[in-house]
RNA sequence: CAAAGAAGAUAGAAUGUCUGCCUGACCACAAAAUUUUGUGGUCAGGAGGAAAGUCCGAACACCAGAGGGCAGGAUACUUCCUAACGGGAAGUCCCGGCAACGGGGAGCAAGCUCCACAGAAACAGACUUCCUGACCACUAAAUUAAAAUCUGUGAAUUUCGAUUUAGUGGUCAGGUAAAGGUGAAAAGGUGGUGUAAGAGACCACCAGAUUCCGGUGUGAAUCGGGGUGCUUGGAAUGCCUUAUCCGGUGCAAUGCCAAGUAGGAGAGCUAGAAUCGGCCCGGUUCAAUUGGCUCUCGGGUAGGCAGCUUGAACCGGUCAUUUUUUGAACUCGGAUGAGUAUAGCAAUAUCCGGUUUAGACAAAUAGACAUUGAAUUGCUUAUUAGGCAAUUUACAGAAUUCGGCUUAUUAUCUUCUUUGACAA
RNA sequence: CGGGAUGUAGCGCAGUUCGGUCAGCGCGUUCGGUUCGGGACCGAAAGGUCGGAAGUUCAAAUCUUCUCAUCCCGA
């Protein structure tokens, strides 16, 4: 696994994927030929001030490390944070991200 | 005890379990290959007082590092601190507050502009009023010339004039700015002298301004005395004036390596073009013809290394120097005080020793759970505390680095000061 | 890292140049009229301390300083 880092690499997802839409998150994934697995975060700034963002990127940063059997390869996925994720209880996080990524 | 004011310190909840991140050093293995890369392990280190806002000041780097002027910007009581500052300390004047304390500070006596409504007028000229003079008109009185009349010749009456005086009105010339009641603000205030009427025109007291002399102070300033009748409105956080300072761009600066595209299109200039940046002068560089220069568009790459963290950092000691202050001693003096040498504090420089010391690059420094601690609320036992439950556990995350400022904010604690009440 | 704009009634805006006349306009809200009733229309009313704090001034939405929030632009 690795995670999505040049602005070019989130284009192309933006342009060409599958939405998948919760409370909390929004995720988008998009299929390639390699047996890679990317994701990429993304986290605006109306979700709150830096510390507020730093956790939430830490928390799906832990949620993928603990929940490895998830991963799929020939995938790229993107995950949104909405304003609400930012006062969520990591039991509400954790809930609706194993939803959207079995879908 | 209550109500206030000012300054400062500390901490940035703790422990455990599981799963993890970044940097450095060392070891082992593997690959290429002679120095790198990858994997694993061990050890060490890993956010803040504001890291924030980006409001000031610098360091550092580049702009082909002559300069001058204009424009523009910033600052504005004084002295000191500082690498520098628009920051800080102490002082000084004004304003607010009973006070502790807080806020503010060049120039309106260089020029221009503005001062709504009201008011005669908003800063200097007019207007009304007041006073004087001349002329005109009217009224009254006095004197008088002429004519007519008779109530019968008068100190008579009437008519029409003249002169003088007084008053009223008007016009012109002059004096004056005291009065005009409005306004936030009206040209020093009160009383007198004086005058045709008035006026700092003059005088006394009071308030202020300015200037001179002397004392104190490094200075802003302040104290005392005198002169000038000087009386000047407010607004420069209005234009502006004066003084001082300021080149621009910013670590996405900048340098190197690797990879890779193109040598295309359009426009302008051509003896001029570019250049220190808004403008001018000047200087510099390039340029003598299918060439040169500039700009725009299009195409390509956006990987790595350096910059990158030890710094105008902090603490202690020795010796030297300087300044300031305080207390004691001695001498002089009636006293305030002055002098002498000494000691202490502080600052500065050198030397010595020690402490600390994140360097990431879509960006680490953590995620989850449990227990304990703290705060609030509710219930309960029952007493000034305990138990149970729930909720909360501040503000907030380095991004080239420092010095400040400002803003956000939790808990605990300390010191100083003022006012009031009560008690001794 | 640098540059700029905005904040005024529930919503969208004017007024800021050069301080006073004035805090106003449209939509919306409320009341009344009109209609058999509703809409449209007509008439009237309420609703603001001009993002916040300090200062200058007789007087501040307007001028000055600080500050908060939102938005935009460039490398």
């Amino acid at each position: 696994m690795r995670f999505i880092t040049s602005k070019r690499e989130y284009q192309s997802v933006y342009e060409d994927n599958t939405k998948y839409e919760g409370n909390l998150f929004i995720v988008l994934k998009k299929k390639i030929p390699d047996d890679l697995f990317a994701v990429g975060i993304v986290v605006s700034k109306k979700v709150g001030k830096a510390v507020n963002r730093n956790k939430v990127k830490r928390r799906v940063k832990a949620f993928l490390r603990e929940n490895a059997y998830m991963h799929k390869s020939g995938k790229k996925i993107v995950v949104i944070a909405k304003p609400e994720a930012g006062n969520a209880e990591w039991k509400e996080i954790e809930k609706e991200l194993t939803v959207l990524f079995s879908k």
